[in-house]
DNA sequence: CAATGCTGAAGGGTCTCATC
DNA sequence: GATGAGACCCTTCAGCATTG
């Protein structure tokens, strides 16, 4: 090769192709030099402090790739590491960028809320901690260039180069991710569990969506109870089936407190920078709420955190869990959402200053926020939540009576004491009005439709006719599909 | 309808060690 | 000194029961 000296000290050897590309001199440290005739072209000083965009290509096998570097003094040279492609023999590196650090860390500001820049969402720094950030500490920078229509990131110390798409569409999927991050999403690391193949897919496909980690790339791990540690290759092959995982940690997490058929998938993303930019969407969606469907991120979290629960044999209530020591900006930010639906959202304990140990958010909901709430469909990717909360929902004394009840229908007044008093309720609710028809003491009451009470009773009957009857098919398939990979428990305590 | 209490287990934090 | 990858361990919570 022809290798002609550099400029300075006569040392570093280039091939210099273009005004931004040449052919690097490996030393054996792996660290090669950027000439500098093509250095001058991007900065007009040689800084300590600067990072480079470059296009690394394979001359070999043409393939290139495009990888954040930062450069290092070397003499009067500025170098960077080629460690990382010393398996390539022959390459060529094209400059598209050198910034300083101060302009890698640099984030724009914007208010938009049709496309979110990227930028204007990643964090400068990594923490050590999730949303909402208490008590987390900055630890290290994250570089970042924006290119076209993408942002190639790095963090300071790290090896590993994201690269993301330069905007984020604040569409269906995007707050469906946030509030699953916000719910599975791990503390510290960037990792998400959960037993629901659903759930794990949209995770998966809002992160192939927009960044390069690839779903086959990510590890994994599987949760399960030792009844089924005889059954690793059933569990992966039914985990590969679902949601195209295929790379598994060598042994199975195993735990006598495991209850899903399928055991429970931990990701691992291995990227600070991935889950900074998560809670980055997660602090975007709390400042500036109006920027996503509230509705969708409720989806999210309560897919992912939430559970219904029958308190009494007239009343279902919901519980989200949340962390002791961040218990209250959690609370805020879910209830900033739920809100926007006139839910109410409590805290339990009510007193704050009572806190021991479980703090949980509450909805306390009557029967017809209940309805609105189904409607909702809060637990859309949780197939066994979703469908209990709508059996429960239509097996309430009060449903099933607003379903049967006839326009036009007389009834007696001493039933409304007893078997019929929540049509009392009904009327409070203006669905229905009782007329009186006869007096004491054998009152009658004609009951009379609103217009409104047949348009939700129309609404309801289409629920329980169409919608319910495909949860409960869709929960079947599952359970056949667990057949499948023979993964199915006599006692079936999973489903 | 609202709030508190209880208990086994589900889920997530933390550790280690090699690597950059 | 931070990150990546893997493995282990323990704290917090789901869901019901009871009381206000």
């Amino acid at each position: 090769m022809n290798w002609r000296n550099g400029l300075n000290f006569g040392q570093a050897k280039y091939e210099v192709i273009d005004r931004d590309t040449f052919i690097p001199y490996i030393r054996s440290d792996f660290r090669a030099v950027i000439p500098f005739e093509i250095l001058i072209d991007f900065t007009e000083q040689r800084r300590n402090d600067l990072v480079a965009l470059l296009k690394i290509t394979d001359r070999v096998s043409k393939k290139s790739n495009i990888r954040v570097k930062k450069l290092c003094r070397s003499g009067e040279s500025l170098s960077f590491s080629l460690e990382k492609e010393r398996n390539l023999k022959d390459i060529i590196v094209k400059v598209l960028s050198i910034k300083t650090v101060q302009d890698c860390v640099n984030r724009m500001s914007s208010n938009s809320r049709e496309n979110i820049p990227t930028l204007s969402i990643l964090p400068s720094h990594t923490s050590n901690y999730s949303f909402p950030y208490q008590n987390s500490k900055r630890v290290t920078p994250i570089f970042a260039f924006e290119l076209e229509d993408a942002v190639y990131c790095i963090s300071h110390f790290g090896w590993k180069n994201i690269i993301f798409k330069k905007e984020i569409m604040p569409d269906e999927l995007t707050a469906l991710a946030i509030g699953l991050y916000f719910a599975e999403g791990g503390k510290v690391t960037a990792s998400f569990t959960n037993s629901s193949p659903k759930i794990i897919n949209v995770m998966l496909d809002f992160i192939e969506q927009y960044s390069n980690i690839e779903r086959d790339k990510i590890n994994a791990r599987i949760y399960c109870h030792t009844r089924l540690q005889n059954k690793k290759k059933n569990l992966e092959e039914f985990w590969y089936s679902q949601v195209g995982i295929s790379n598994y940690g060598s042994k199975l997490h195993l735990s006598e407190n495991s209850r899903s058929p399928c055991g429970t998938l931990e990701l691992n993303f291995c990227s600070q920078i991935l889950k900074n930019l998560l809670c980055g969407l997660i602090k975007k969606a709390f400042d500036d709420p109006l920027t996503f469907d509230p509705k969708n991120i409720i989806r999210g979290i309560f897919s992912g955190d939430g559970c219904p629960i029958q308190q009494t044999k007239y009343f279902i209530c919901h519980h989200i869990t949340l962390d002791k020591n961040y218990w209250k900006s959690q609370f805020d930010f879910i209830d900033k959402l739920i809100s926007r639906h006139g839910i109410q959202l409590k805290t339990v304990p009510s007193n704050p200053n009572k806190i021991k140990d479980q703090i949980r958010a509450v909805i306390y909901s009557n029967w017809y926020t209940n309805m609105y709430f189904m409607f909702l469909d809060p637990y859309r990717f949780e197939l066994i939540n979703r469908e209990k909360f709508a059996r429960r929902f239509l097996s309430l004394e009060k449903t099933r009576l607003f379903l049967s009840l006839e326009d036009g229908c007389l009834i007696k007044g001493i039933d409304l004491v007893n078997g019929l008093r929540p049509l009392i309720s009904l009327r409070n609710h203006d669905f229905i009005n009782l007329v009186q028809k006869s007096p004491k003491p054998n009152r009658k009451y004609e009951v009379q439709f609103s217009e409104n009470g047949l348009q939700v009773r129309k609404i309801l009957q289409d629920f329980l006719n169409n919608v319910y009857p495909k949860y409960r098919k869709e929960l079947e398939n599952f359970k056949v599909l667990l057949g499948k990979f023979d993964l199915l428990e006599k006692n079936n305590r999973g489903c």
